[in-house]
DNA sequence: GGGAAATTTTTTAACGAGTCGAAATTTCTA
DNA sequence: TAGAAATTTCGACTCGTTAAAAAATTTCCC
């Protein structure tokens, strides 16, 4: 599914996701989505995305934001990154059901975050449930260093 | 290395790592470092071992706990470890320099943390530096899932 | 379309983890 | 043992996030 044809679906997605739980569709929910589609950025906090809808002249509650971030999460439409700043950031999740999953690279200079795909930690999640018994539902994964740019110009 | 020639081996080790970087001795950091050894618990948060000292009578303020583990931490001597529960917790690094890494299974349901060896990684990371020159200098990895146990109960 | 019922937003206040600054104290070195 | 430098103390403070209560919206159903 390309990006543009996400862009028109996501909308209708949201309504069917929130509807299904029993939730109700608002524009603040619309709005709230609508950034992730429009913003250049991926990686946006709770205030990241209340500062971008004001610049849009909608002007919702910090607190309705954080409340709306987290349950568009338990809905599976966001995700949450920790990328160990104090502060939580949120990105749109793919509405392809295959998709990869990814992570990231975070350049300690420079802050910049690389997205690579990967489905390496497949097979050792088996190999965990068939030793420990313990069942993995979700990992995470964080690679600190320098990026390519930031390498260079420290020699 | 044992443990029992770790504990031994600690404070020296403290010492040295200290007076290396011109750092002072100070019984708060002696103390700070006792807890490790000490403690049941090995992952512990600031609160954690301020709590632990204050019942052994040894009354220090909760910002020279803060500035301390961080202090380790950059040593080398204890490592931060973040379970997203908002608190930053501490664990003491194996004096063996050969010690593998190792991550961490947590349960959603009872919140046990497991540890597991890994050096699996390793590959990965030297084929990301060779793909795009990012320069991993370290890295962390959390699964998230359910433990033999839980599993069990909720059937 | 209108009105009841339930959810949601708003607003303000509060929370908890972590940090800061200045004064007092301690540690190390000579 | 004195004096310089590092450290601790203590309280106030920041910042991300959440709670509570009242007001406003949304949906459902006729």
């Amino acid at each position: 599914m390309t990006k543009k044809n996400d862009k028109l679906f996501y909308p209708q997605f949201l309504r069917e996701k929130l509807y299904e739980k029993g939730y109700k569709l608002t524009p603040q929910r619309k709005g709230i989505l609508q950034v992730f589609i429009e913003s250049e950025q991926k990686h946006l906090s709770a205030e990241d995305i209340y500062e971008y809808l004001k610049n849009k002249n909608l002007d919702y509650g910090l607190a309705t934001v954080y409340r709306n971030v987290e349950l568009l999460t338990t809905l599976g439409i966001l995700s949450s990154v920790d990328f160990g700043d104090g502060k939580l950031r949120y990105e749109l999740n793919s509405t392809d059901s295959h998709a990869h999953h990814h992570h990231h690279l975070i350049c300690l200079k420079c802050k910049k975050i690389i997205e690579f795909k990967e489905d390496l930690l497949d097979d050792l999640e088996k190999q965990i449930f068939f030793q420990s018994g313990f069942e993995i539902v979700n990992h995470e994964v964080k690679f600190l260093g320098y990026c390519h740019e930031c390498r260079k110009s420290v020699k």
